[in-house]
DNA sequence: TTTAATGCAAACTGTTTGCAGCTCT
DNA sequence: AGAGCTGCAAACAGTTTGCATTAAA
């Protein structure tokens, strides 16, 4: 089921705007806020209002299409909601974000800690900062 | 090592306002925006100075006493520190935060994260969601 | 006495809302 | 054609900064 058939099936529209903020998210694979992926779908020639993006992340979140993240700085992060969790190192620098591997299963620590604290847990966050090679090169001259 | 003189050795100075702002946080344990803490203050008969909680919890994160904690809607939550770093679970509902351990050392992970991509990582982010005994109580009702 | 810290007011940044006009189905 | 959607402008909320005054050491 495309995005189209998605929205329709909704009564909802896909619209110029929605088709932006979705490829820009596409594209970047790491947690945007809704300035940046306003920025960045200028930056594409592609001229949405700031207000579209908002209602837009609102709308695809409710959706379940995008989930909002927060990261340290930035607080209102939004990540395509894409089938499998991944996790990610993201260069402080250069933005540059790299997925790595070997943490696919979190589920035996998640039942270690619903057991440790009583919660019943449903979401996560694992993200790791630093510097890139690029940048770390960059830093040594 | 108490906060008096953890200020002082640094030429700091021991204020009304700080002192309200550590008790609060004590008598919370729960993340709370600057704006609650401010709230709160001003429920207890302290009459201080919303500029001066935002200031001053900049300082005791600065310092190390105070950690800021992201919860799903309210973005800016500071808790007291405990000594050592730690991880929370937060209830998306009532936006309590438990730690939990068990991910002392996250040193090995890193450093294989490392060798997998490269990078050099000084910063991590886990944090998981869910909800807290109470809520599911609440829920269940 | 000295200098850090406070608190007001004003500037800022990011987000939300009202509304007239436009566009997708 | 008609309901949903856009984008501007204006309102809003939370946070930060400048500066004269106060108070901790």
């Amino acid at each position: 089921m495309n995005l189209q058939d998605q929205l329709n099936h909704n009564g909802l529209r896909l619209t110029h705007p929605r088709q932006v903020v979705m490829s820009v998210l596409e594209a970047a694979n790491i947690p945007l806020s809704p300035q940046s992926i306003h920025q960045r779908s200028l930056e594409a020639q592609e001229e949405i209002g700031l207000v579209s993006v908002y209602r837009t992340l609102d709308l695809l979140t409710e959706l379940g299409l995008v989930r909002r993240v927060h990261g340290h700085e930035e607080c209102q992060g939004y990540v395509l909601a894409s089938p499998g969790h991944h996790h990610h190192v993201v260069c402080r620098q250069c933005e540059a974000a790299v997925e790595f591997t070997g943490m696919e299963d979190v589920s035996l620590l998640v039942e270690r800690i619903q057991a440790q604290t009583g919660f019943t847990i449903d979401e996560h966050l694992l993200q790791f900062y630093g510097l890139c090679p690029a940048c770390q090169e960059e830093v040594e001259r």
